[in-house]
DNA sequence: AAGGCCACCTGCTTGC
DNA sequence: TGCAAGCAGGTGGCCT
């Protein structure tokens, strides 16, 4: 469910609280939760139990609270995960999974909730970032160090991230054979983009799905880019997209970015430039939807030329 | 390398 | 009214 606007509203609501704050004690409501932290549910408690958190730090869709331990805990929201601060007195949720005391304050607790158990926490080690920088976007001041937690380190940098090397994803992307949105939503090429976001940002830069990465111009990949960030900004400001309530903030609260959606889950509804009537197509299991004028589609075997050739000299001389 | 398909889960909506 | 199929913000594995 969420992607990288929804996990950074959530980022910044935990950070607030929870950074200078020692964690206490573990109630897991449903150990399925705990399915990527190997060792169970009592290593996961002996772990967390006492640690005080240093910062709350994200790359794309993970997010991690790095403790004075030198661990990192680490989670995904999945596509229906929830991180909620509220006081111990609120009913417990109908999909509470763990549930987490805070040090020092009987007033509130850290709960995840998650209907459908695609989430996760895990302690994890923590791993030299493979690009020597700050690993992700965290809250105090200070960069973050340049670690990373271990099931993290395929991941790539995030759109939105300072220390993204720009010219070394275009010449990745670039020559991608794929298609463009299948490439934007490799999380090891560039992170934090799902399926609403590939799809906004791909209405917004007038690009088909299908279109081939490596078809694309250079000036065509940067404005794609620029229309990522232009979208995910717009969604940051508005507290994220929410159309239902599987996507709330800490406090749970829903962000308004729906509202501003030109073409996902809009099937059949007027395009908001040209009026056309957006389509839904079936793309790897989920769906892709488009402004079939604004986005045509391309022609079979189309927007490959050049670049298979210049492709094909470097592979026969190299 | 790239793509197709599936599994992991629950719950809501749609169609017969 | 019931029941089955289809769909949902993600990830990752296995197979071609």
């Amino acid at each position: 469910m969420p992607e990288l606007p929804e996990v950074e509203v959530v980022r910044r609501g935990l950070s607030r609280r929870l950074t200078g704050t020692a964690l206490d004690a573990v109630e897991v409501v449903d150990p399925r939760i705990l399915r990527r932290h190997v060792a169970g549910p009592e290593d996961f408690r002996a772990r967390t139990a006492g640690a005080v958190v240093t910062d709350v730090v994200r790359r794309g869709k993970y997010l991690w609270l790095e403790l004075d331990s030198g661990e990192a805990l680490l989670t995904h929201l999945g596509m229906s995960g929830q991180l909620l601060l509220q006081p111990p007195d609120v009913p417990d949720e109908r999909h509470l999974r763990l549930r987490v005391a805070l040090g020092g304050d009987p007033g509130c607790e850290l709960r995840f909730v998650d209907q459908r158990i695609f989430g996760s926490m895990a302690v994890t080690a923590m791993v030299p970032a493979p690009d020597g920088r700050p690993g992700g976007t965290g809250s105090t001041g200070r960069p973050p160090a340049a670690l990373l937690p271990a099931p993290v380190a395929h991941i790539a940098r995030d759109p939105l991230d300072p220390h993204l090397d720009e010219g070394l994803l275009l010449r990745r992307l670039l020559v991608r054979r794929s298609g463009v949105k299948r490439a934007l939503l490799d999380q090891a090429l560039v992170s934090g983009i799902g399926n609403i976001y590939a799809d906004e940002a791909l209405w917004r830069a007038g690009v088909h799905y299908d279109r081939s990465a490596a078809g694309l111009t250079r000036p065509g990949a940067l404005r794609l880019l620029e229309a990522v960030r232009t979208v995910m900004g717009e969604a940051l400001a508005e507290g994220g997209t929410s159309f239902d309530s599987l996507y709330v903030n800490v406090n749970g609260e829903s962000g308004y970015f729906d509202r501003a959606l030109a073409v996902y889950g809009r099937a059949g509804l007027p395009c908001r430039r040209c009026g056309t009537a957006v389509r839904r197509d079936p793309f790897m299991n989920r769906s892709s939807f488009t402004c079939p004028r604004c986005q045509p589609r391309p022609r079979p075997g189309s927007g490959r030329g050049p670049r298979r050739a210049v492709r094909a000299n470097r592979a026969s001389s190299g």
